[in-house]
DNA sequence: AGTGCGGCCTGTCCGC
DNA sequence: TGCGGACAGGCCGCAC
């Protein structure tokens, strides 16, 4: 579920209800995720507080008094909120109880996510330093973008997953991104024309925020669904869309490998 | 420095 | 119905 608008909607969903709420206990039943989660952590969280939520491209960052709780969420992770009492289940790994009976509970069935304690500035952390800009602020455009492309020959999909170019584009995002674009994805990004480019810069921002508009419906139906949401399967103009008309020209969609990822695009529509 | 892979995990689905 | 293999929305870390 985890792309960039799933993760700003689990932040403002959460937000309002857990800041401010006094930690009262943290039950790690599975330490070793992506990174195991460090031994310190309890003693950092009880009998404190969350005083913001941030985000950054993936990252979710919840800030206390005495430094951030850093949170991915991988290819299946997810947080949600629960009464305190209720049961858990096996991949419920991490569960942050607030003295108000509720708790934030950390599922994640393929580990791939991660659980990480970070004393100092996050946006100094190894993990996030590197980091290219938001995809949905002004840093992100053509300038930019331009230059980040010229010393690169590499596919145009790969540079725009690429989280030191920009954050925030997975798989799914990356193909309807660049069918709205008409870029053909295993196109050298040094070879795209600026105006091309500025026609990427404004179907990634497009794409994002409409998935991020429709966010609220996608978390309520989560629980019910098998990871892929209702709205998506709607929205979605190419991926997932094997064999079926493009919605441009009515051809055939194709999909290829592209750097290990499953890749969909329309080979008349997008060169 | 840019690029391309391997690997981390479990669950699901498809073909035999 | 069982089994092996491919695949899944991410991304770091390492070779080259």
């Amino acid at each position: 579920m985890p792309e960039l608008p799933e993760v700003e909607t689990i932040k403002r969903g959460i937000g309002k209800q857990i800041t401010h709420q006094t930690i009262s206990n943290l039950i790690i039943r599975q330490r070793q995720l992506r990174w195991r989660i460090p031994n310190n952590i309890e003693k950092k969280l009880i009998h404190s507080q969350f005083t913001a939520i941030k985000r950054r491209g993936k990252y979710l960052l919840f800030e206390t008094d005495s430094g951030h709780l850093m949170i991915h969420l991988g290819m299946s992770g997810y947080l949600r909120i629960f009464n305190s009492d209720q049961a858990a289940g096996k991949h419920d790994h991490v569960e942050i109880h607030f003295a108000n009976h509720t708790m934030l509970r950390l599922t994640d069935p393929r580990r791939f996510g991660c659980v990480l304690w970070i004393n100092d500035d996050p946006l100094q952390h190894k993990l996030l330093k590197n980091l290219g800009p938001e995809p949905l602020s002004k840093d992100f455009n053509l300038d930019y973008l331009f230059a980040a492309t010229q010393a690169r020959k590499a596919n145009i999909k790969s540079v725009i997953m690429n989280s030191q170019i920009v954050v925030g584009v997975g798989n799914i995002y990356a193909c309807e991104s660049l069918f709205r674009a008409g870029i053909d994805p295993q196109k050298p990004a040094n070879q795209i024309a600026q105006k091309n480019l500025e026609k990427l810069i404004t179907a990634i921002k497009n794409v994002l925020t409409e998935a991020i508009d429709q966010g609220g419906t996608t978390l309520k139906d989560f629980q019910h669904s098998d990871g892929k949401p209702g709205y998506f399967k709607q929205k979605l103009r190419v991926y997932d869309r094997r064999d079926q008309a493009c919605m441009k020209c009515g051809n055939k969609i194709k999909l290829i490998r592209l750097n290990q990822r499953s890749t969909y695009f329309c080979p008349d529509c997008q060169r």
